[in-house]
RNA sequence: GGGAGCGUAGCUCAGCGGGAGAGCACUGCAUUGACAUUGCAGGGGUCACUGGUUCAAUCCCAGUCGUUCCCACCA
């Protein structure tokens, strides 16, 4: 027997291990069938479920569930990523805590720290996609850092040198002061501001009184200037070209170069040159032979190569300190406000410096060719298309990637250095030596390793491959590779997306996907962003703790649209936690009336037309939901299923059959019993990839002898002629007659416990017919006491007009007639408007020649049926009038 | 500066070249047999604005306004 009510918590927790148990989950047990491969993104191994990877498994478990269902070899291959800074982050700030610095560790016992931290939380997440349902082979769970994975880095990396893919390079790189690493560009987020402009006059050299000013954002770097930059055609400063500027306060001598790049409109037309901390003037600098000079330290403070008033002093401090120097110099022309965009650091929030510095890159550009054209050849798709142009835009204005950074948690370079620099980078040290003996010619060296750890997203790239196996060629990685769909969000499509294709192109010399699902974010019910700071977060655990996880998972399904972001209402969620009780009252309802799931039932075979009828409504809905699925339309399955499930099965099925099961034809009860048992059936299968648990619970249940769990068996594919036209015909005409006569009382405050006498007028043969078959059901769902043709219409009496039968409720005395009247002639408006609009679009003879015939007479037929049911309004109307 | 999305009912959003939809909220009625986590019925919208294409535009095109986001080194 079914409880009265739903219990997620204890039926999530059964099932999912009951699953786990079953090897449900486990790829490889069908060996002859299709492979169907999804690679999970790997969380963060120390985070925590948000909403977001709510979403994103969701999404994949719904793919992954339907494919199983559809007979195919399912692997869903789960993982977490080591996550570099930010675990790092988290770490040391728990050390920061006991007053402690990771260099007080030392680098071995800090990384101990860190797996041990890893180990402690680690379980975290995994555990929580669980509760989600996530139908993951946890047996092939790996993380980025695992041996298998750091060596296929390993070897990723030595390849790429050796081909001259992967470099290392003296460069502007993007400095975080606060986290002391490099980072690459996408991890600089660029914030609007308003900043400040100041003008300086700088002095020509050898001119008295005769000044260069230049406009500049940031006044310290002025102590690295090393030249000013005019254009070639500014007239204004044509003449000062190749003569120099005195640099106040330092005093250095500094070129006036002509370069392009000055914008005669920008500023003064002339800009000072810092090519050691801007990437421009490093351009222009490298042109022209500037000078570099670095006037800043790890901590953006200034360095021994400014004038020692200004020595560590720090970056802010050294701003006002120049302006105010520079106006007692009396050389500060003004200031002005300035919108400008200013880097930040995406981890750190400081602002982040650009430093010349060695770094190894990747040369991104090279490996992005192959993967552009596999976009544009159609051999990865990715949905919505409109992202494609995000991704084509980006990979074709690829820049270096830089690679290495300056933290200890992640796989280190495998690069190790001699005495004068040389550089080797090999899988081992032992290689290494070996390597550099033959370098050296037997003279026996010192080799240091590079202390610097890769980019987080250098093993992410390597995800659909590395997790299967390579570089060895497994069984598993032949099969499974190259994988099917990938599901993620935008805010990953460069980090990840675009590097992954690069990088199993290069590897693989194949697609690591065939699609790429773009998923939106989600927000919170107002559309903003969730943050801390905000407090607006919605914790998906808590939502599963007191909806259940199918109502999570239904809510996100539902409103999982393409292209819109996700806002996520409570309401919402537990407006699809009622869905999950109506399923459960449904099948207490099919329990009690003893519909079982009859073996062998052959869909083909009701006779009743309220049967056939429900059964060609359960086709439809599985096709839209088959269709829906293979077009990546998840609102859609939702849609669908909820309306079929609720409005066409529960509010209308299940009442139409009450009087069958109720009733003493033995036949036909067993027949409603089979269908209805069976169609219960089918919805449990069509939803079990949206809300897994409460329909394998119920499909057990329902059945005590099933052998297997709904999550093997069988995805619906109805065949054939299961649409009944004569059935729909019938049913259709049932519930527009129930309505309008339920719609007409309610409206005329007829009480809604009265049974009450109905009469029909004007009846053609059919509907005569159909009121013989189907008087019960009529007489029952609209509270009717009888149901009989009448020659006449009696006096003051209800009527309702439905196609070419004007239907009697004889209330004389009863109803108001004032109302009746006010009722029927606000239909008769409303027809007559619509009378209006067809007659005038039929009066067109434009229309009636260039549109389809077919639609011309579809606007016929309306407006004859319009103009019909005016008539019998209009005759009925009449009779009220004559009563009155 | 470049690019993309969005603007439809009070709220959150589907839809999309030929009769404006859902959920929630709101109003009225209904409680002894699946379900009040319910049922029945109902109110509510110049589909942002302006032009254009078309027999026909909420839908396609252009522009405007508003909004969100991505990319970009501009003193």
């Amino acid at each position: 027997m079914l409880d009265k009510t739903y219990q997620p918590e204890t039926v999530e927790k059964k099932h999912y291990e009951q699953w786990e148990s079953a090897g449900a989950f486990t790829c490889g047990a069908r060996g002859n069938a299709d492979p169907y491969t999804i690679v999970i993104p790997p969380p963060n191994v120390t985070g925590s479920l948000h909403m977001g990877h709510a979403l994103n498994n969701t999404l994949q478990d719904i793919l992954i569930r339907c494919a199983r269902m559809r007979g195919r070899d399912v692997l869903w291959q789960p993982g977490t990523d080591h996550a570099g800074i930010a675990t790092q982050m988290v770490v040391e700030r728990q050390l920061a805590e006991e007053g402690k610095t990771r260099h007080d560790l030392g680098r071995d016992a800090f990384m101990d720290r860190v797996w041990d931290w890893k180990a402690e939380s680690g379980g975290t997440i995994t555990s929580q996609l669980r509760r989600l349902g996530a139908s993951c082979d946890w047996s092939r769970e790996r993380f980025t850092m695992d041996e298998g994975l750091s060596l296929a880095v390993r070897k990723v990396f030595v390849e790429l040198f050796k081909k001259g893919l992967i470099y290392r390079d003296k460069r502007l790189v993007n400095w975080d002061p606060k986290l002391h690493t490099a980072i690459s560009d996408l991890e600089v987020e660029q914030r609007e501001e308003t900043g400040k402009l100041w003008y300086f006059r700088y002095p020509v050299e050898g001119e008295e009184g005769t000044f260069l000013t230049v406009a500049t954002t940031r006044p310290e770097t002025m102590l690295a200037d090393t030249g000013v930059a005019v254009h070639p055609e500014d007239d204004r400063f044509k003449h000062l070209v190749g003569k120099n500027c005195t640099l106040p306060i330092v005093g250095r001598i500094i070129p006036i170069v002509a370069d392009d790049y000055a914008n005669p409109e920008k500023g003064t037309g002339a800009v000072k040159m810092t090519p050691a901390h801007d990437f421009n003037d490093f351009e222009v600098g490298r042109r022209h032979n500037l000078k570099m000079v670095n006037i800043l330290d790890k901590d953006a403070c200034l360095n021994d190569n400014v004038p020692e008033a200004y020595r560590g002093m720090d970056r802010h401090d050294a701003r006002k300190k120049i302006v105010e120097e520079m106006d007692s110099l009396g050389l500060f022309e003004k200031v002005e406000d300035n919108p400008m965009t200013i880097p930040y650091g995406d981890r750190s929030g400081v602002v982040i410096e650009p430093w010349l510095m060695d770094q190894w890159f990747v040369d991104a550009r090279t490996l992005a060719g192959p993967a552009i054209s596999a976009v544009e050849q159609g051999r990865t798709r990715i949905v919505p298309q409109q992202w494609e142009n995000t991704y084509y835009e980006w990979m074709r204005n690829i820049q270096p990637w830089c690679i290495s950074r300056q933290i200890w948690w992640g796989h280190q370079i495998p690069a190790w250095f001699g005495p004068d620099g040389e550089i080797f980078v090999e899988m081992t040290e032992q290689e290494a030596y070996a390597a550099a003996d033959k370098f050296f010619e037997g003279e026996k060296v010192e080799l240091t390793r590079d202390p610097d750890v890769l980019d987080t997203w250098f093993s992410s790239a390597l995800w659909p491959f590395s997790t299967l196996g390579w570089p060895e060629q497994t069984p598993v990685l032949e099969r499974y590779y190259p994988t099917d769909v990938l599901i993620t969000g935008f805010d990953i499509l460069f980090f990840w997306v675009a590097r992954m294709m690069m990088m199993g192109l290069a590897f693989m010399g194949e697609v690591p996907f065939h699609t790429v699902y773009i998923h939106a974010l989600v927000r919170d019910e107002h559309g903003q962003k969730m943050s801390k700071s905000k407090g607006n977060i919605i914790d998906p655990l808590d939502l599963i703790d007191r909806f259940g996880a199918d109502a999570l998972r239904f809510t996100l399904t539902a409103q999982a649209a393409q292209g819109r972001d996700v806002k996520l209402a409570e309401s919402r969620v537990e407006g699809y936690r009622n869905f999950c009780t109506k399923i459960w009252n449904a099948a207490r309802f099919c329990e009690m009336n003893e519909c079982r799931p009859v073996d062998g039932f052959d869909p083909a075979s009701p006779r009743l037309a309220v049967n056939r009828w429900i059964i060609g409504k359960l086709k439809e809905a599985a096709d839209g939901a088959t269709e829906a699925i293979d077009a990546y339309r998840f609102n859609d399955i939702a849609d669908v299923l909820y309306h079929f499930t609720w409005g066409t099965f529960c509010d209308w099925y299940l009442e139409l059959t009450k009087p069958v099961l109720m009733g003493d034809d033995e036949a036909a009860r067993t027949e409603t019993r089979a269908t209805t048992a069976w169609v219960m059936d089918q919805i449990l299968h069509l939803l079990h990839p949206v809300i897994p648990f409460i329909t394998e619970e119920l499909y057990q249940q329902l059945d005590a002898n099933r052998a297997s769990n709904l999550i093997l068996s069988t995805w619906p594919e109805l065949g054939g002629n299961l649409i009944d036209d004569n059935a729909t015909a019938r049913m259709d005409w049932v519930v527009r007659v129930v309505t309008a006569i339920r719609a007409a009382r309610a409206e005329m405050n007829v009480p809604a416990g009265a049974r009450v006498a109905l009469q029909y007028f004007g009846a053609s043969d059919q509907t005569r017919g159909f009121v013989d078959d189907h008087r019960d059901l009529v007489m029952r769902l609209a509270r009717l006491e009888s149901m009989d043709a009448a020659d006449k219409i009696a006096k003051g009496a209800l009527q309702i007009i439905v196609d070419e039968t004007t239907f009697v409720l004889p209330l004389s005395g009863v109803i108001d007639l004032d109302a009746e009247q006010a009722r029927l002639q606000k239909e008769i408006a409303r027809l007559e408007g619509e009378i209006e609009k067809f007659e005038k679009k039929l009066g067109n003879e434009k229309f009636v020649t260039k549109a389809p015939a077919e639609v011309v007479e579809t606007e016929r037929e309306r407006l004859n049926e319009a103009t019909a049911t005016r008539a019998r309004v209009g005759a009925a109307l009449e009779r009220i009038q004559a009563a009155m």
